[in-house]
Order: structure tokens, then C-alpha cells, then sequence
DNA sequence: ACGCCATGAATTGCGTACAAAACACGCAGA
DNA sequence: TCTGCGTGTTTTGTACGCAATTCATGGCGT
């Protein structure tokens, strides 16, 4: 990988994570100067950049108005979640890999940052054990066309949960959670993948409702 | 929409059917300046069509190089054929909406061109029509997220039929098409999409058998 | 006091010059 | 003749200046 791709992608994933994560809130406007000058370059690879995530739909650049971050709510997000639980529960489907022992370990440190943040909930930590998840799970499948869509959705709908944490109770979240990642633990532990998927799906699921996406 | 978007959204359209059309073959290298004069623009708004279709997987692009063409075989892309086909038959599934006379009418046409193009077999109208008809099913979910990504599955995979056409009988695909379409208009006339979904996926299947994917 | 227009400030979009990188080609030397 | 190096050419990547667009603000007219 060359410089300028690398640069590119850690430019593309700082951006992404602080949308996701809400450091930039929704309605947040984004300067390519102003990002210029904190990345240490001009705006060409910023406006690169930014042009990928308005693709992705993260933000939506206007002419002479500036790149916004756009809003997410639960209801337009609605066909991205249902779209998102028929994935899930594919990845169980379409050409899994076997599970090594590493995967195993990978996950049992999941879990105990679980529990962690059982004792000490923080809604942000959350996210990210959230998003580290996920992405554990994406590589449990060697479909790479499945992965590239699977996290396309999921960064499209990660901030979903994180806007309406102040309407929900943290604590209760963060057991749920607790319980969820253990249930996938038993199901990796035995092999079976399908079983994996499935309660991902179930969890996809779940959360939609508890979020008021009904 | 604004102007530049209008211009980019014409571009990007643009290079993308001659890609899938093979009027770009694999391999061909896409020079920037060229682009730019042909266009009547200069190389920025070029490079920045470049850079999404290289997101979408169909250029790459290497510094002191060029923007080169992808290559599109049937054996790298069979997990991309496997993800196509569950989707296919998800959008059977996922919020499909009612099926109005005037589809109904559009899909008459699409038959008849078919027809037409048993007549006077050509690989370049076929490929052609069979966009058209992917279109067309797109178009028939209201599920957002899934259509955008079919259509990006589904330019990703265009190409592969067009190349292999010399080692297939040209008028016998374009029967089986014929066919299919037939088919898909009776299901589709009696509003039972979901039966339009499946065919659609047994298609799409049975093409990839045909094309030596196994 | 209210509405409207003009003007200025801020921002993105575009064009161009230059830097960086890769390859083709020729030439020198063994 | 073959190998290796150096240079020139072509291409993409970056930086920056300017054009186009939008919004805020203030002044003017009624």
C-alpha cells in the first residue's frame, strides 16, 4: 500500500469513528480547511475523503454551504436495519471460515471488557466494544463482498443507538449486551457458525425494538 | 440538484456503462487528461468520478501508473454471485411495493425488445437489456438500502457475462433470457413479487452455472 | 417598525502548476 | 550479446489561487 492510500485510509477511518462515536454530532458542520490544518495537508486529500463518506452517508457536502454531518434516526434507518439482519444472519450462510482457537481467545477478551463496563457503564466505551464486535464478527465470514456491505450498513446505523442512549437506561443496555456477547461466545465455542449468525440477527433485532423502531 | 453533482452523477454514469458494456475491456488504462478533454472539464471533477468508481471495485488506480480497468473473472467473483442471489430473493421479502398497471406496461416492453433481440442476436444490445431489466427489479422494493446495494453488486458483476460470451451460444442465451423475462411477467401479472424475487434468484443462479462458476 | 436589497464574509467547486512515482529506452561496460 | 544504470517521459498526487454559491448583516426606503 502506497503513503497516499495509507494516509487516505486513516484520514477516512479518524472521520468515520468520530461520527460514529458522536464526537461529531449530527448537524456538525466539517471545514476542509480547518481539517486541512489539523491533518497537516491541503484540502485535496480532505475533499477526498469526505467525498467517500458523503457516498457513505455520512455527511452531505453543499455548495457554499459547507459538509454536514447528516442526522440519523430510527425510523428513516428502518430498511437499513431490516437489511441488516438478513446479512447477519447470511454471514451464518455463505462460505464461513473455521473457527480457529484465536478467534476463540479474540472473543473471550470481548467479553471480559463486557463486564467491565458492567461495572463501570460508559456510554461511549459501549460504542466502541460495540463496533469492535462487530467487526470481529464481519471477519468470522471470508465472503469479502458480505463484509463490505455488512460494515457499509453498520457505520450507517452505528450512531442510532449512541443518539438515543439519553432515552434509554445505560445500565440495563450494558447487561444486555453482557448477556449477548456470552450466548455468542457459547455458540462459537461449540463450531457453529449458523448458530452464531442467528443470535446476531436476534440481537440486531432486539435492539431495533428497544430503540422504538417497532 | 445542483449543477456539479448533475455533471458528476453523468460522468460517473457514463464511465461506469462503458466499463460494464466493455467498451473499456479489462485492463484498458484511463488516462485522466483524456478524460478531461473529452469531458470539456478539467482533471478535478474527472478524478473525483475516479476515485468512486475505484470504491466501487470496477478501476484502480496507481500512482505513475494510471486509472486502469479491472479484471472481472467468474472464479474471484463467485462470493459476490452468492451474495447477488440472496439478495435477489430478499427483495421479495423486504418492504416490496404494489405493483402498478404502468410496470406492468414496462416490463411488456422489456419482453418484446427480448424478443426483438432473439430476432437479431446482439451481445452488446443484450447486455444492454439485461441492465434494463435489472433496473427495472430494483425498482420494484421500496427498500432503499437494498437497492443501492444491488445496483453496486450488480455493476460489479456485469461484466462477467459480456466476457464470456464468446465461448457461450449467443443465441441460446439470449432464448433463456427471453424466457425468464416471460416468466418473471406472469408472476409479476398476478402481483406476487415474491415469486418474481425467486425466479429472479434461480436466474441468476443457473448464469453462473452456465458461465462455469460452479 | 417592518420589509427588502445590497454587500461582505465564509465555504465548496474548479482549474492549473508543480511534486512524486513508475516505467521505457538507450547507452555504456563487461 | 547481455546486464545494469541513468535519464527522459508519462502519469497520478498535492497544493493553492480563483470562481461560484450561500447566508448573515446592516442600511435604506416606505
Amino acid at each position: 500500500m502506497t503513503e497516499a492510500s495509507e494516509r487516505f485510509t486513516r484520514l477516512h477511518a479518524a472521520l468515520r469513528d468520530r461520527i460514529c462515536l458522536l464526537d461529531y454530532t449530527p448537524g456538525t458542520r466539517l471545514s476542509e480547511a480547518e481539517l486541512a490544518t489539523e491533518f497537516k495537508t491541503s484540502r485535496t486529500p480532505v475533499r477526498r475523503v469526505l467525498a467517500r463518506l458523503e457516498d457513505e452517508g455520512l455527511v452531505q457536502t453543499r455548495h457554499g454551504i459547507g459538509t454536514i454531518v447528516t442526522d440519523a434516526d430510527i425510523r428513516t434507518m428502518a430498511q437499513t436495519y431490516e437489511l441488516r439482519m438478513e446479512l447477519a444472519q447470511l454471514a451464518g450462510q455463505l462460505s464461513p471460515r473455521p473457527v480457529q482457537p484465536a478467534d476463540l481467545q479474540h472473543l473471550d477478551a470481548l467479553c471480559r471488557q463486557a463486564e467491565a463496563l458492567v461495572a463501570t457503564p460508559d456510554p461511549r466505551a459501549f460504542a466502541v466494544l460495540n463496533m469492535h464486535l462487530h467487526q470481529f464478527l464481519t471477519s468470522l465470514t471470508s465472503n469479502a463482498a458480505l463484509c463490505e456491505v455488512s460494515d457499509r450498513l453498520y457505520y450507517q446505523t452505528a450512531r442510532i443507538w449512541l443518539l438515543a442512549i439519553p432515552d434509554l437506561d445505560l445500565l440495563s443496555e450494558v447487561q444486555i449486551f453482557a448477556a449477548e456477547i456470552w450466548q455468542i461466545h457459547t455458540a462459537l465455542s461449540t463450531g457453529d457458525l449458523r448458530a452464531v449468525a442467528l443470535l446476531r440477527r436476534a440481537h440486531i433485532s432486539m435492539s431495533f425494538k428497544r430503540l422504538g423502531g417497532f
